[in-house]
DNA sequence: AGCACGCCGACT
DNA sequence: GTCGGCGTGCTC
């Protein structure tokens, strides 16, 4: 037999099948050593045959196999194939993302644990020890005949020479024991709760047929009894489930829940766990010891064999997207699992991604909605504070008067405040503070960029350049300002204003250790009153009844954001905000400051309207023609050397061009420019951006990456990205 | 990725 | 005359 082998070199030259003469027992998905050129490499065995292309002669055999099971499920290779396809990837990128890394450089083995036994009465042995052995007769009075002990347990206690003394003389039997490591222990038992109507209904849905499902329910509605529900009819029924939830949300209150409700059933995948952990929890899918899985985006590849319901929480995430290495988007790699199992797959969201929104009015997807929340509490009321007219009113600092009177009112009743500063991505743009102008791009409808070394504004999409402003074209004032208010100043504000209230501050500053975010929001949740100030990371996470007040400082930041998804992102962030705010008996209110205080969004943040916002939105896409209606793709060129990517970036434009002009429907815009960010680790980079509808997309897309296999080589890298979530 | 082959400059 | 620079090419 033949075996094709991937080689585990992610290097595009060597990145092809490979073939070998299988041994005996090779099996497809295996691992194997094999040898190349003149060493011995790592191989994955993806397909087996009877005859090569290639003469006897040329052909090498497989050293040996590295594990006695296959590694990688027949599933996973024909996924292997598939995004290989889709997204221009390496065969070794994608076989290296279905394995734990730890198992690919064998740095890792099996826990074991040392146990003894007692074999001889140790009561009877003590007259065998020397008077003055008094650790070792410590030993033999703790000791219990037939008993089975941890030896670290033994030798922290009694002395490593004790209880080798006592081996030695056979008093003691080792054992030695494969263990899992198991990341979460769980002691709380499942509360189930009973499901209201609409839950049962998304519930009997989801189970009645294999479809693609977005279930949209309010903050609060209760998502999680659902998904809880539809992996316990699974697992009962003999299927297994994959859960998805962005990395944040992977605490370890959330993860208990679901190991009280299912037990040893689950396995965990995440960053945050060691080595050896990740490889248990992945060894006990593949060998089916474990039928749930919980984890970030990359647990969607999970060795799960017969998948029952795939179920992705917080679908409007961009943590679901890969932007780098190998990149993918969760819901292609979730939709062809899917379809490969026949099983439902279930997006959910409070505010789910518009994308998704359009596809459920399609048909596309199936619409489940939770419109309430579980205990029929309102949501709370959202005051929409105009800025503009404080500063008119003569406050210029950053709190306005209405948000003051309920800081004092929420610190008086001993509840909790969260103020939310807006600070999504770290360039600002231009503001008047006097009439609320922001300049915008003449050709693209989003807002100019400011960039401070250059003293320049510049569009992020077409990359035309402004001077800076410094009159504003509207009310002819000169009070111009930019830049962001930072944590540290809100912080520095609310200690003056209420020296005797702890104020805890969250931002990427503030978290940068392991596990600073877990202490900051627990050190929050018991403290009453409190303020906790912070960037989007606390718009996430846990649930604190006490919270009465939210607080938006500036809600405009990302709304102006440069970029055709931020006024969504807004309403998002806003609405994720608000979801914070009375979760409990006492009511809670939001109070929202911005700028514009007439701007769309917030009218239809201000009464929960998601579906007349996200019908308003969609309209405005079309006549702009951006996605979910276009795809935006993007060909990064980089090289050390600016002659050669300039050359390089204008051969393959005019190869465009020419696609253009066979798919001239297809092509709303195409360009070729410096990238935003022109230069990263001394490479210099340029970009050609295209927007194409959607007919003949695969097409296009096959041909670009064509055009790119052609100019690449050791000096230019080229890479295509599909919808990529920022420019730089 | 690695490792060899191969063709030009500064050393014993 | 030789040691070694890293450009180019190949690995079933």
């Amino acid at each position: 037999m033949i075996a094709e082998v991937i080689v585990d070199i992610t290097n595009s030259t060597v990145d092809k099948v490979f073939d070998y003469i299988a041994l005996e027992d090779t099996t497809i998905g295996q691992r194997v050593m094999v040898p190349f050129g003149r060493r011995n490499i790592q191989g994955f065995v993806i397909a087996l045959k009877d005859k090569s292309d290639l003469s006897n002669d040329k052909l090498k055999k497989i050293l040996y196999a590295i594990d006695s099971y296959p590694a990688i499920l027949e599933e996973h290779i024909e996924l292997m194939h598939f995004m290989v396809k889709k997204y221009h990837l390496r065969y070794a990128d994608c076989l290296r993302l279905f394995i734990p890394s730890e198992l690919r450089t064998d740095d890792v083995k099996p826990l074991v644990k040392t146990y003894v036994t007692v074999c001889v009465d140790p009561k009877s042995y003590v007259g065998n020890v020397r008077k003055n052995a008094k650790n070792i007769i410590a030993l033999l009075e703790y000791l219990k005949l037939g008993e089975k002990y941890l030896k670290s347990e033994l030798t922290s206690k009694f002395t490593q020479s004790a209880v080798n003394k006592l081996i030695d003389d056979n008093v003691l039997k080792v054992l030695e024991v494969e263990q899992n490591r198991k990341p979460l222990s769980y002691e709380i038992t499942a509360e189930k709760h009973k499901l209201t109507l609409m839950q049962q209904r998304a519930v009997d849905a989801i189970l009645k047929n294999n479809d693609t499902y977005l279930l949209f329910g309010v903050t609060g509605s209760g998502k999680t009894e659902v998904y809880m529900s539809v992996i316990e009819s699974m697992v009962q029924s003999g299927k297994n489930a994959i859960m998805l939830v962005p990395e944040i949300s992977l605490t370890p209150q959330v993860l208990s829940h679901f190991r009280a409700r299912f037990g040893d059933n689950v396995a965990i995948l995440h960053s945050g766990l060691s080595a050896g952990e990740r490889f248990d929890e992945w060894r006990r899918v593949l060998m089916n010891e474990a039928k749930i899985v919980i984890g970030a985006r990359s647990a969607i590849f999970a060795p799960v064999k017969n998948v029952g319901v795939i179920i992705i929480d917080e679908e409007h995430e961009t943590s679901y997207i890969s932007e780098s290495n190998p990149r993918y988007n969760t819901f292609d790699i979730a939709k062809f699992r899917s379809a490969y199992n026949n099983c439902s797959l279930v997006l959910a969201s409070a505010t789910p991604d518009l994308e998704s929104y359009q596809k459920a009015l399609n048909g596309e997807y199936k619409l489940l909605t939770l419109p309430t929340r579980i205990n029929d509490k309102p949501m709370p009321k959202i005051q929409i504070v105009d800025m503009l007219s404080e500063i008119r009113n003569g406050n210029t600092g950053m709190f306005s008067s209405a948000m003051l009177y309920e800081l004092d009112k929420c610190i008086k009743e001993k509840h909790q405040a969260m103020l939310f500063i807006n600070r999504r991505g770290y360039s600002s743009f231009m503001r008047c503070t006097n009439c609320g102008y922001i300049p915008k791009c003449s050709d693209c409808d989003v807002t100019l960029v400011y960039h401070r070394h250059e003293n320049k504004l510049k569009c992020h999409y077409c990359g035309k350049r402004y001077k800076a402003l410094t009159v504003c074209p509207n009310c002819k004032s000169t009070a111009i300002r930019n830049g962001a208010i930072g944590t540290e100043q809100v912080v520095a504000k609310l200690k003056e204003l209420y020296p005797d209230v702890p104020v805890f501050q969250m931002d990427n500053d503030t978290t940068r250790t392991k596990n600073a975010y877990q202490k900051i929001l627990s050190a929050f949740g018991s403290t009453k009153p409190a303020i906790l100030v912070g960037t989007q990371m606390i718009a996430k996470g846990h649930d604190f009844s006490d919270v009465t007040l939210v607080g938006i400082i500036d809600a405009d930041q990302s709304l102006y954001h440069s970029d055709y998804k931020s006024t969504e992102k807004t309403f998002e962030l806003i609405t994720q905000m608000a979801g914070r705010a009375g979760r409990d008996k006492a009511e809670g209110k939001v109070i929202l400051q911005t700028y514009a205080p007439r701007h769309y969004a917030y009218r239809y943040i201000a009464n929960y309207d998601y579906k007349s916002f996200f019908e308003k939105e969609l309209n405005i896409r079309k006549n702009t023609m951006f996605p979910p209606f276009t795809t935006i793709l993007r060909l990064l060129f980089s090289s050390q050397n600016e002659e050669i990517v300039r050359e390089t970036t204008k051969l393959c434009y005019t190869d465009i061009k020419q696609l253009q002009s066979e798919y001239l429907q297809d092509f709303v815009y195409l360009d070729a420019m410096k990238s935003p960010i022109g230069k990263i680790k001394n490479k210099i980079r340029y970009q050609i951006l295209m927007r194409i509808k959607h007919e003949h997309e695969d097409d296009i897309i096959q041909k670009l990456y064509e055009i790119c296999d052609k100019y690449e080589n050791a000096k230019v890298s080229i890479f295509v990205e599909i919808n990529p979530q920022n420019l730089s």
